[in-house]
DNA sequence: TTATTAACTTAGTATACCCTAATTAGATTC
DNA sequence: GAATCTAATTAGGGTATACTAAGTTAATAA
C-alpha cells in the first residue's frame, strides 16, 4: 500500500470511528506505564508522519530515556502490542502498521501533553538544564493527575510547546508552523526563527543550547558545504556547524 | 518485651549497623514504587513512634492515597516484607515488629524528603488545595529524580516542612519542635501556634484549612468539653469545634 | 488444660511484564 | 520456483506483584 502519510493520518482517523465503537467499553483504571510509554512514542512517530511496524516501534523506545532498552525486545513489544490493542487504544492497518484508536489518540494526547507540560516545569520553574529536561519530564509525567496539569499549565501561563519546541496537544498550536522548513532547507543569507530542536541525545542538546540553538532564538545558514554535507549556521552568540543529519532535525521558519 | 518507643529508636540503629554490614552489596537498581510506598508507610509511622507488626503495616498502607486498598491483603504484606527484608532494607525485631536498617533508613528518608518536597510543589508553587497535596505528592513521589528535588529544594528555598507540618528530612529540622504537644493537652486560654495537622483525610484536611487551623496559624483553646470529649477552638477567623480525637492529631507548641 | 482467637504464613493462582531461542510468514532474489 | 532474508510470532521461562483459602503458631480465655 501506498498513501501518503498525511492521507494515512486521516485514514487513520476515518477508521477509528468504525474500531472505536464495537468496544470503548470498561476502562475504569488508569493505564500502566509501560502502556503509556508506548502511546508516548506512537503518538510522537505519528507527528512525524509515522505509522510503525512493530520492529520500528521497538526501534524508537529504545531512544526512550530511562528505558534504557529494557522492554525493547521485539517479542516484548510484539506482546505489549497486543495488550494494548486489546484495550483499543490500537489497530492494525491492513499493512502491518500500528494505528491510535480515537481512545487510543486521546490517551496518547493526555500523556504527551504532561509530558511536555513537565518539560516546561523543569525547565521554566525549577531551572533545570534543558539537557535533562526530556529524561526528568518521562519519569515525571506517570505521576501527573488531570488536576495537576491543570494548575501546572495555569502557573506556566498556558504554554502550547514544549522547551524543545514540541506543539502541546490541546493548546490549539500546530505540530509545526505553516511555512516551517528543516535547516538544509533554509536558504542562505536569510534569518531563520528556530522552531524544534532534537530532544534525545544530551550530547546534541547540549551542543544546541550552548550554541543558543532553541526555540524562539535566530540563526542564519553561512554555508552549506554539500559534498561534506556540513552546514556552517551563524547564531546570537556565534557560528557553528553541524552534519546535515543533525540540521535536518532542526525546525526552523523564516522571520516574517 | 517492653522498650519504650524512644529507646527502640536508638536500639534500631544500634542494630543496623550490625545489619547493614553484612550484605550491603548489590543495589546499582531503583527500588520499586510499591518497596518505596513501603518505606514511606514505615518511616511515617516511626516519626509516631511505631515499629509496626505486619498486620499494623498492612493496616497503615491501606490510608496511603492512591492504593485504594490493593496490595494490602495480609498475605501481600507479608511476601512484600519478606521481599524488601530480602534487600535488607528492613528487619525483624525478636518480637516481629518491622525496624528499618541503615540502608532502608535513608532510602526512607529520601523517598518521604521527595514526597514533602512535592507536597510543598503542589501547594506553594502551583496553588493547588492543601486537601490534594498528600495525593498529588504521593502520585509524583516515585518519579523525582535527585537532581529534581535539588532544584526543587532550592527553588521553595530550603523548606523545611511540609504544608502539613512535617518534618523533611535531611533539612535538619526535628519531627517535632521542642515543647510541642497536641491539641488535648493544650491549657485553656493560651496561645499556641499550629505545628502539624493530620493528612491523609480530606475531609479533616478540608475542615482544618477551611477553619485556619494549618501549621504556622494561632489558636486558642476555649473550652474542653471532656465529657462529651469535645473542644472548642478559637482560630483567627472564628471558633470551631472538634472531638478529642482529633484534636489529638493536631500538634501545637506554645508561642513563646 | 483445652478451646478459641488473633496474627501470620503457605498453598495455589493470576496478571503484567521481561527475556532468549526457535519457528513461521512474506517478500525478494536468483 | 526454490533459496534467502527480514519481520514477526510462538515456545518456554523468569520476576514481581496481586489474590483467596487453608493452615499454623502463639497467646488468651475458659
Amino acid at each position: 500500500m501506498n498513501i501518503s502519510p498525511k492521507t494515512s493520518k486521516i485514514y487513520c482517523h476515518m477508521r477509528l470511528s468504525h474500531v472505536d465503537r464495537i468496544s470503548s467499553s470498561t476502562e475504569a483504571c488508569r493505564l500502566s506505564q509501560s502502556t503509556e510509554n508506548y502511546l508516548l512514542s506512537i503518538y510522537s512517530l505519528w507527528e512525524e508522519d509515522i505509522f510503525p511496524t512493530v520492529t520500528q516501534l521497538s526501534q524508537s523506545l529504545k531512544d526512550l530515556p530511562e528505558s534504557e532498552g529494557i522492554g525493547t525486545s521485539l517479542p516484548s513489544v510484539t506482546a505489549m502490542v497486543g495488550r494494548i490493542q486489546k484495550q483499543d487504544l490500537i489497530f492494525f492497518s491492513e499493512d502491518k502498521k500500528i494505528c491510535l484508536t480515537d481512545t487510543g489518540f486521546n490517551e496518547a494526547e493526555d500523556i504527551v501533553r504532561r509530558h511536555r507540560l513537565a518539560e516546561c516545569l523543569v525547565v521554566d520553574v525549577l531551572n533545570m538544564d534543558l539537557t535533562d529536561a526530556h529524561q526528568e519530564a518521562h519519569r515525571l509525567e506517570h505521576g501527573m493527575s488531570l488536576a495537576f496539569q491543570h494548575h501546572l499549565a495555569q502557573t506556566l501561563s498556558y504554554p502550547t510547546r514544549s522547551p524543545f519546541g514540541r506543539a502541546i496537544p490541546g493548546s490549539g498550536e500546530p505540530i509545526l508552523p505553516l511555512g516551517s522548513l528543516d535547516l538544509t532547507q533554509a536558504n542562505i543569507g536569510e534569518s531563520f526563527k528556530v522552531v524544534r530542536i532534537p530532544q534525545e541525545a544530551k550530547d546534541l542538546v547540549k551542543y544546541l543550547s550552548d550554541s543558543h540553538i532553541i526555540p524562539g532564538e535566530e540563526v542564519v545558514i553561512i554555508e552549506s558545504a554539500e559534498t561534506i554535507s556540513v552546514l556552517r549556521v551563524a547564531t546570537r552568540s556565534s557560528e557553528v556547524s553541524m552534519g546535515f543529519d543533525v540540521a535536518k532535525q532542526i525546525i526552523v521558519s523564516p522571520t516574517t
